[in-house]
DNA sequence: TACTTCTTGAGTCAAGAGCCTAACTTAAGA
DNA sequence: TCTTAAGTTAGGCTCTTGACTCAAGAAGTA
């Protein structure tokens, strides 16, 4: 399962955007830029489609930047993924040949089961402290 | 989820070469490619990547063509895979920024979740009679 | 030998990902 | 009101890759 840049971007920047969630400072894209390793120019696009996609919010002029639109625990993964690459979530099979319908039917059984995996996480899954990384030493 | 043409090519051919295992026939490119709805000189391709890894045999000269190499039970999704788009099993996700070992862990977890999936299907779901189907009307 | 079928390697083509540039709009604050 | 710091938008560039296509060659059978 190969995810584009797009996406690890956007996974990226979002959970950055969640650990600040509640302050009342705005995060500008030099910052977000910077902290995730993502190029700049770049991630303006990303960050124009989660907008898009209601999942941030934006303020122009002095003392704009960006925030989450809400929560972290109410930003599903599935959404990030429909807003910037939603193909990964698409399950369209040719139904061709002999054995297009079959092949097409088990393809289908494995992307639902996909999505539901997706489904099962939301952005506050990337932002918790991983307490068990501290019992390695 | 989309599939490379050449995953679900090679699902298909191989679906229908499932159907006639057993017989002494073999099977001809023009014909699998009949069948399958598969670009011939295509197909050429795909099937030698699957005879590479020993999903089929060929037999050159008169009376040559293709075959499975073992019964379609025996062939696992995952290898299918793994011959044709071993891509799609990878987990290769960049570990940089802030956030870049958290989002990568969580990616982790789904592709693991994915490849259990696949791997608990064979050959043999791709060829058998949907009976299901039947009670529709 | 002649014919058939697989084998191999190289070449083409279009689409898309990733990234950059530059002009534009908005808002805060002196 | 003027300046400046931000975000907004549209367009274009380049390189890679997927999806084929082609043609010469090798091997087996009759």
């Amino acid at each position: 399962m190969k995810l584009s840049h797009k996406l690890e971007y956007a996974c990226r920047v979002l959970a950055q955007l969640a650990r600040t969630h509640g302050q009342d400072k705005l995060a500008h894209i030099d910052e977000l830029a910077e902290a995730e390793k993502i190029p700049a120019n770049y991630l303006v696009q990303i960050l124009n489609e989660l907008r898009n996609a209601g999942l941030i919010v934006s303020k122009r002029g002095k003392q704009g930047g960006y925030a989450l639109s809400r929560a972290p625990a109410r930003i599903g993964l599935s959404e990030i993924v429909t807003a910037v690459d939603s193909e990964l979530l698409e399950r369209n099979f040719e139904d061709a040949g002999h054995s297009g319908k079959r092949v097409a039917h088990i393809w289908c059984e494995i992307g639902v089961e996909f999505e539901k995996k997706i489904s099962s996480y939301t952005l506050e899954a990337f932002v918790v402290e991983d307490t068990n990384d501290m019992y390695y030493i």
